[in-house]
DNA sequence: AATGAATGAGGATTCATTCAT
DNA sequence: GATGAATGAATCCTCATTCAT
């Protein structure tokens, strides 16, 4: 018996999770709106999830995941530091502002204590080649020699400010996906014209 | 007057909301557990805020203007952009790391929707003389002529993560302001020099 | 020291009370709805009745009071039996119709298990002359010899019944009243011309 | 379906609810007390009855079309006016007395303003064939040509005053009974004999 | 006496979770 | 496995009454 309960429910929960999510916030949306939404019974959404706090983990790593597949499917592994990196920041903006409720309930559930310090470790894996990038570049000078860590968040709250700015003003879109790279690649780079 | 309503209930239970939001989550704070901490009963709350989403709101707004004090009272209106900007950032991250606490309830607060928009007006209206400041050294020349907003924006969000660091890593606090100023100003100035 | 509390603040209350209670029901008016209305503070109302249920009590005397005082203060203690009762109908719809706020109240009150037995024994004195004339018209053969109460209580539904109507419809208000009195009178005489 | 609504527990949170509007009167009875005598838990009433105000609508109506059908189910549709009007009233009146509770309770929500128009509209309805009955009579000569639903609240009125008679004095209600409707019908009768 | 802030029990309703069907 | 009724603790808020001023 490989997998007796639906994928196609479970699925359907974490996408109502989003969306109700999303339209009431996190801490206002019932169980019972989700699996409304979901087009199943109250109780079902605990077979598939044993508490709401799991389903909240579940829907934090799936959108994670979405993500880490939109920036790193293609991500190019040689080339220039600058191209790469733009490549990532395009992919993560664009993923942003063409799934703006994802994004939405993904700041909510960064915030939120909710999400388990474990389920972030697993979020945040895929990204750790960003990371090693970063490492690479120090130390062939190409980036100033700051915590890659500290580099990693830097470009992820200046994408962040960045999206809320497309999607507030989507006819600037480009131009605001271009500065922002501009900003955050000035910021970090030794030579800003590499 | 008969017993006048006490400013000190009124601000303890200002305190007792930051301290319970902190700690258990905007979400999972009851207002039974903010009196509590407040030392009154349950019904006094009610007579100093009409509703807890009143609280809230004045919670928000006493926690922005004393962050606008924090910033804006010994603000040099004179000197370099640089030298100003930078006073900004660290009495903003110098404030944050000495009120993570009210920092993190800043930062729950600003996602929730128990916000105003009002609030969030008023709130933020101490805070326009940087966007003043900003417009006019774009017109000098000194920074870029990216819009005002965005890199007030920018500033935010660049402090918000530089003080997570310094809150991360005491020890190297004063080097996570230092890099985090230069890695935003470097952003966001023409001439990175001046 | 007569009376140190002031006349004017203990009727006050009971206007304010019985203004509330028009107004939202016995059962939704608190006690500061009605202090406010009265124009006193809150914990005034308590030094003037001890409690709600007092006020409530108090309230239904009043009323009762002053439907004896439009109904007995002019009652003619001769003439024929139909005449003086015709009086007494007359008085009571039309002190029903010139108060319908005060009327609506009454008859809440009635029905509050709140207005205690000996308040409606109290209500109820001013009226007896009325059995008493009852009493009187069966033993001289006017009456059917029902009992009196039976007669009283039959009074006073119908007179209740076509002050309804003559306030729903304001028009025929004059007709109404003949004609409700017609009927008790029809049911209750031996012979209906006297 | 799971664990269907069941009609049980409908009906036992109707009666519940009767049984403590009666004995605590409709402003002091808190749902909790309904529950508990319903046997069920405090939620269980809110998917029966999705607001306190649903279920003393339900309530209004139930106790309507109790009586609805005593006084309806085998009224007689021929033979003398007279006889077929106090077909009604006795069956009225033994209604009345047989379910005391329900009359007390029915009259509280008659004044109440918890029960809505539509809700009164609904409970009307089957009482309608009485006002067609006496608006044929009156065209015939048989009752005095007085608006009809003057009459029927004559007849209601008067008959819940005999009804309190009857249930305060049992040993003799049959002989209030009687009273009551003949001078119900000396009333409202052209001709008192027919 | 007058005031109105303080109190805390109580009330309607919600909701995560369980379990009978 | 799916369903949705059942549960009862928890929540926000009200209100009669008290009492410090």
């Amino acid at each position: 018996m490989a997998r007796p309960k639906s994928d196609d429910k479970h699925n359907a929960l974490l996408l109502a999770a989003e969306q109700v999510f999303a339209q009431r916030g996190l801490a206002a949306a019932p169980t019972s709106a989700i699996s409304k939404q979901a087009g199943v019974a109250e109780g079902t959404l605990f077979t598939y999830f044993r508490t709401k706090d799991e389903l909240v983990n579940a829907l934090y790593r799936a959108i994670k995941l979405d993500l880490a597949d939109a920036l790193m499917t293609r991500f190019p592994r040689t080339g220039p530091v600058r191209d790469r990196l733009e490549y990532l920041w395009d992919a993560f903006v664009d993923w942003g502002v063409a799934n703006p409720q994802r994004l939405n309930v993904l700041d909510q559930l960064s915030v939120a204590d909710r999400v388990s310090e474990e389920s972030k470790a697993v979020g945040y894996e895929p990204f750790a080649e960003i990371e090693a990038l970063a490492q690479h570049s120090i130390e062939t000078g190409v980036l100033h020699a700051y915590p890659v860590a500290f580099i990693a968040a830097t470009m992820k709250s200046m994408a962040e400010t960045t999206m809320a700015f497309m999607t507030q003003y989507p006819a600037e879109a480009g131009q605001y996906r271009t500065i922002g790279f501009k900003v955050f690649w000035s910021g970090i780079a030794c030579n800003t014209d590499s």
